[in-house]
RNA sequence: GGAGGCGUGGUGUAGUCUGGCCUAACAUAUCUGACUGUCGAUCAGAAGAUCGCGGGUUCGAAUCCCGUCGCCUCCGCCA
């Protein structure tokens, strides 16, 4: 029997039915007649006869055309959709591919049908090796046996065919791994009695907090709504609702400028528990982080997790997330220099500043000149001055310093950072906060050239203790650490109003290897302490009234302590999978203009759509593409 | 809002610093032909690029200058 299709470029599946997965066949199935359908993933000819690799989901198997099919199979197009039947056959003697999981049979075609004829891809459908710079011929280097491997394409392609990327095997594996994550999440929210319950994306505008997305809304023409950027209002609301156990999987939405763990929709793990301490959740959430580990790496975490003082990790790391693969921890010297030879360090503190430095393990022979004046240009992006190095060497210091410092100092220089023979001291005086930011951020990238951040160890840790409120430079006032619905903790609600900067916060962040998972809280349940809060923010009665009044007006309901948190799935996929950006754990990202480079989006839309909304456009610094 | 990097056949790169040996090189993909055991097939051949776009300097610009667009990284921002 033979299809009618032959020559089409297209066809139906015309009664077929695929009964087995290409990528699963293994010699046990030697014999089997099976249907296969997917993608023709490379093709080999040989007059006679020609092979087929056939993609699908689950991996590739190799077809054999003989006779009559050989000649038609020659002239499929790689990408093309194709339906086969045959047999599974144990491959000839010599002839299995111990690199394939399916390498040990083949399937012998007996019929084909082309389902849909590809054009040529415009992009690699493989995952290919990164490219060694240089073509091999130029140069004359490249050995005869050695090939050069392509270069990836690059990732404004690979999202304008984003459809097209998405079949490569690396990005199978990560929709596959995410779906397992949120799968595992799901398990075991569900198994400790949590419900799943939707909030609206249609809502309204809060304060604070980052630029909203807005919609405007047709029935009160001038009148918008906002997409969330979390659904935090509603989850309490849930609780005044006694729904106790709440989490959802859901899309945020924040207006702000991209980075490489930056979208402007992404998606939480958002969970809302009544009757809490800040205890129970941290609990919770690393049962979950656990039960995550195991069930998509299988990898066990110890638990729990360290904890780790907001002030500490600042000083000793220079920021908020810190990555505990390594040491090289951040020392304080201002006292210590404190009238030093060397000014800028001797007089640090009487400006107001302080100096800090850290040990960089075995840097003295890694960083060459050229490295010291990059990693100098670095701590400048911070505000910093200058950076100050000094290599301690078997034969002594070496430092662009030393002639300022007596012998004394420059021992104290390597002392205080706990720098041994061979190691690089930095050090940076500077405001505080500029200090902190810009050691933090060398202490990364010397971590980064020694190959310090990719081991694949997994460090949590929960920064705990914040503050509630931090200085707001822009109003001169006071701004929310983490959100203004955040508790105190009890015994420092007496401050709230004479030393807020005092006031610590029932928060929680969670952080791995250097990245922000995500944070949480317990909230103010009581209308009370939440309106000294914000009046501590300096927001207007009538303002948190208007803005926040349904929800104040909630709290007088019998409401419940709560607490919660909201964990970042594109971040925690993209860890579990190795990759570097977010946008590789998502399907559809938008670029760092948050364009769609796939759909085109933002586009323009038509007058009379805008009219029917009662909007005008003021003028248009954008042109259709 | 700011800083930096990148933009060259379909794709990935070299060439740009130091303008003319560039009539733009290499790899891969594509097309044609050969081949009954390949699997990154191989062999032979072909086609394919006004060097992101717009100006300018110059006898001459991929290369220098100005502007502009796009992608990426970072600072600010992201309660």
């Amino acid at each position: 029997m033979r299809s009618e299709t032959r020559g089409a470029a297209a066809a139906g599946l015309g009664g077929w039915k695929r009964d087995c997965w290409a990528g699963e066949l293994r010699a046990a199935d030697a014999g089997r007649e099976v249907t296969l359908m997917g993608w023709v993933s490379r093709r080999r000819e040989h007059g006679g006869v020609s092979f087929i690799d056939l993609r699908d989901r689950s991996g590739l198997v190799q077809v054999v055309l003989s006779g009559e099919l050989a000649a038609w199979g020659a002239g499929l197009s790689p990408e093309s959709v194709v339906a086969v039947r045959g047999r599974v056959a144990l491959r000839p003697e010599g002839m299995a591919n111990p690199e394939l999981p399916t390498g040990e049979v083949e399937v012998a075609a007996s019929d084909l049908r082309l389902l849909n004829r590809a054009k040529t891809p415009p992009i690699y459908t493989r995952d290919l090796a990164p490219r060694q710079h240089g073509a091999g011929g130029e140069k004359g280097s490249a050995s005869a046996g050695e090939r050069d491997a392509e270069g990836e394409t690059g990732e404004a392609m690979r999202l304008r065919y984003r459809y097209l990327d998405l079949r490569r095997p690396r990005m199978q594996a990560n929709l596959a791994l995410r779906h397992r994550m949120v799968k595992a999440v799901r398990d075991y929210l569900d198994a400790r009695g949590f419900w799943e319950v939707e909030t609206p994306f249609l809502t309204r505008s809060t304060p604070e907090g980052a630029r909203d997305y807005l919609v405007p809304a047709r029935n009160a023409p001038g009148k918008f709504y906002a997409l969330p950027q979390s659904p935090q209002i509603f989850k309490q609301l849930l609780m005044v609702a006694g729904v106790e156990r709440y989490f959802q999987v859901v899309r945020c939405f924040r207006d702000e400028d991209l980075r490489a763990d930056r979208q402007p929709e992404f998606t939480q793990i958002d969970i809302e528990m009544s009757f809490v301490e800040p205890a129970d959740v941290v609990r919770l959430t690393e049962g979950l982080m656990a039960h995550i580990w195991r069930e998509v790496l299988g990898v066990d975490l110890q638990t729990p997790f360290p904890r780790l003082d907001f002030a500490e990790a600042v000083a000793s790391y220079g920021t908020d997330k810190p990555d505990l693969r390594f040491g090289m921890r951040i020392a304080d010297l201002t006292a210590a220099l404190e009238g030093c030879g060397f000014r800028v360090f001797g007089e640090a503190a009487r400006r107001g500043e302080v100096v800090r430095g850290l040990a960089v393990p075995g840097g003295a022979a890694v960083f060459s000149r050229k490295d010291l004046d990059l990693l100098t240009r670095e701590v400048q992006k911070f505000g910093a001055k200058g950076l100050v190095w000094a290599a301690f060497e078997p034969s002594g210091v070496r430092s662009p310093v030393s002639k300022f410092l007596t012998g004394e100092e420059v021992d104290t220089l390597r002392r205080l950072v706990g720098a041994g023979e061979g190691d690089l001291g930095l050090y940076v005086a500077a405001p505080p906060d500029t200090a902190a930011a810009a050691l933090g951020h060398l202490r990364l990238h010397a971590a980064e050239r020694l190959g310090l951040r990719d081991t694949a160890e997994w460090c949590f840790v929960w920064v705990v203790n914040y503050p509630l409120f931090e200085p707001d430079e822009e109003t001169g006032g006071l701004g929310a650490k983490h959100h203004p619905f955040t508790a105190p903790f009890e015994e420092d609600l007496g401050l709230l109003e004479t030393a807020p900067l005092k006031v610590r916060a029932k928060a929680y962040d969670l952080v791995l290897n250097g990245w922000e998972l995500g944070g949480g809280s317990v909230r103010n349940h009581s209308r009370e302490v939440q309106e000294r809060v914000f009046e501590a923010l300096g927001l207007a009665r009538e303002e948190y009234l208007e803005k926040f009044g349904f929800l104040l007006e909630a709290l007088e309901y019998g409401a419940p302590p709560h607490g919660g948190i909201a964990l970042g799935v594109d971040r925690i996929a993209a860890l579990l999978a190795g990759e570097e950006s977010i946008r590789e754990v998502i399907a559809f990202p938008k670029t760092t203009r948050a364009a769609c480079l796939l759909s085109g989006a933002p586009s323009d839309v038509g007058t009379d759509q805008l009219a029917e909304l009662g909007l005008r456009t003021r003028d248009r610094t954008f042109e259709p593409v």
